[in-house]
RNA sequence: GGCGGAGUAGCUCAGUUGGUUAGAGCAGGGGAAUCAUAAUCCCCGUGUCGGGGGUUCGAGUCCCUCCUCCGCUACCA
């Protein structure tokens, strides 16, 4: 029987700089929702990339004296180390420079075309590079240096071209009807309001190709003109699926189960991409999600206020695992966040080293002394050993529920509730005291533990995988029965099975000596 | 200006279709235990649920109004 197909996408990131602490969210968040799918029996198909053309990557080059190209290469490389160093599990990094997607680009817009909702027309206006958008002259101000500025702040240029533009007027009405009969489709809640507002406002074409720079994917038939950016950068997510051809083996996973994005790219997603997609005939993706921003210390990040975080030097200085933990338990997915150093140190010392981590030690280490070191055997259980099972064999259905609407924050929280649970029951069955009074008692306590140990280590995988998979070996659990399947009575360890020596699986934090 | 969201314990937030003494985590105070990574467990909150008015037997939970903050969007210039 065929696996059920989950697709799931992170944006393509635009590699003219280095990857910052919001790419690695979004690509976190992604790679627990891919892992989490895997373990629950799924298919899956996680998709990543950059999104290498623009004017701004040709402009960038030319100040570093590098082609577009030898820059993109350069700097896509160091998102793919990104998704390494933070254990992002994906099974595809698409780069726009590739040729599967030029044809992929060049395939959409003949068939938008054919569907007579392309047609070339003129346009004029002020246009910022760095936001590489037309503005409104009303939108923007001069100011006292005599340049012309976007509502963002950066110059704008007066600039008249010949451009290709796209119906999206006539899509009004099918885009609303989308958002009324799915209304799941943009999510969070709060955000399909916004779209929906927009749209209702009325929708204007939109011009989708660029003569004043050439970085780009050609618009066939006439080379003079390259596709605009969001035509290029969100084809991606068929190119990747083998589009246009529709008998590729990947070609099973679209329409993908999620575009995973950042609340900044919400209309791109939500209203443009479902009228390309309307236009040129192919099925639409199912649900668009969009995360929140994350501040440091509940200030904006930005170079001049000079708090931007390298997500690699967290990784580095908290462990991937732990940030990973931190980024998605302390963050309600969806919502703005706000991390801290003592933030982070808070929670990897309470929840992670202390709640996980010291129960995993305090009940493995009476197995490994006072049980030779093997899965000691279970007795009749009590009524308070059925209660804590129960609770630990209920998490996938319960995890399942929470992840229905990617509310990752409360996977978590579910599953620490058992942890939480756990150390309340072996503190009041006291199998130290056991030890000598009842040592069959004991015995049973310490398997109870450890069962539900196995099952949390399991259920905590697509967050931290590293100590999760640490956990279970510990438990000496065979690497085919680490899945959701395997929670619940179906999987109970096997008395008499031999462990390992077991040994912390999360350090405490300890403050660096200063200086 | 329009639309939408939010304002609940020191901090971050939960609070179902209105119904008994408004909850959790963290921080703080006290105690127990000593198997364990000085970890764990137990106990401790007189909160104007933003202000005011209203509906109701009863409102954090519905209606009106005001204040503050935020998001989207428009316009004036």
């Amino acid at each position: 029987m065929a696996r059920e197909a989950y697709f799931l996408t992170t944006p393509i990131f635009y590699p003219n700089g280095a990857p910052h602490i919001g790419h690695a969210y979004t690509a976190l968040a992604s790679d627990a929702i891919a892992r989490f799918q895997r373990l629950d029996g799924k298919d899956v198909f996680f998709l990543t990339g950059t999104d290498e053309h623009g004017q701004k990557m040709q402009q960038t080059a030319n100040a570093e004296g590098l082609t577009p190209l030898a820059l993109a290469d350069r700097n896509s490389q160091r998102f793919r180390d990104m998704m390494g160093a933070l254990d992002v599990s994906y099974d595809d990094f698409i780069r726009t420079t590739e040729p599967r997607h030029t044809a992929a680009c060049q395939a959409i817009w003949r068939r938008m075309e054919e569907a007579g909702d392309i047609y070339l027309g003129s346009y004029s206006g002020w246009y910022s590079v760095r936001q590489e958008a037309y503005f409104d002259e009303s939108e923007t101000t001069v100011g006292p240096d005599g340049v012309r500025r976007e509502p963002l702040g950066s110059p704008v240029e007066w600039v008249e071209e010949e451009s290709y533009f796209f119906r999206l007027s006539a899509y009004q009405d099918r885009l609303l009807a989308l958002y009324e009969d799915q209304p799941d489709f943009v999510g969070p809640r709060e955000r399909r309001n916004e779209v929906m507002s927009f749209v209702r406002s009325g929708l204007k074409d939109l011009s989708i190709s660029r003569t004043t720079f050439d970085w780009g994917v050609p618009v066939p038939g006439n080379p003079k003109h390259v596709m605009y950016v969001w035509v290029d950068a969100l084809t991606n997510y068929i190119t990747a699926a083998g589009f246009p051809d529709e008998a590729a083996p990947r070609w099973r996973y679209w329409p993908a189960d999620v575009h995973v994005i950042g609340k900044d790219i919400v209309r791109f997603h939500s209203v443009y991409w479902p009228a390309f997609l309307m236009s040129a005939g192919i099925a639409l993706p199912k649900r668009v999600f969009a995360h929140g921003f994350l501040f440091n210390r509940g200030e904006k990040m930005s170079k001049s206020v000079g708090n931007v975080v390298d997500p690699f030097a967290l990784a580095d200085q908290y462990g991937a695992d732990q940030f990973r933990y931190f980024m998605l338990r302390e963050v309600p997915f969806g919502q703005d966040g706000s991390y801290s150093h003592d933030a982070i140190v808070t929670r990897i010392n309470a929840d992670l080293a202390n709640d996980l981590g010291n129960l995993a030690q305090r009940s493995l280490s009476m197995v490994a002394k006072n049980c030779e070191g093997r899965v000691p055997e279970a007795g009749a259980l009590t009524e308070a050993d059925e209660a804590l099972l129960a609770l630990a064999d209920a998490l996938p259905a319960t995890c399942r529920t929470a992840m229905a609407s990617f509310a990752l924050h409360t996977v978590l929280t579910e599953i620490w509730s058992v942890v939480a649970e756990a150390n309340r029951y072996f503190a009041s069955q006291e199998p130290w005291i056991l030890r000598k009074q009842d040592p069959a008692r004991m015995a049973t306590v310490l398997w109870v533990t450890a069962e539900v140990l196995r099952e949390v280590g399991i259920m905590t995988q697509p967050f931290i995988p590293n100590a999760s998979g640490k956990l279970l070996d510990l438990l000496a659990v065979a690497p085919e029965d680490r899945v959701f399947a395997r929670v619940g009575a179906e999987g109970r360890l096997a008395a008499g099975t031999a462990l390992p020596a077991p040994s912390a699986i999360f350090p405490r934090y300890v403050e660096p000596e200063a200086a």
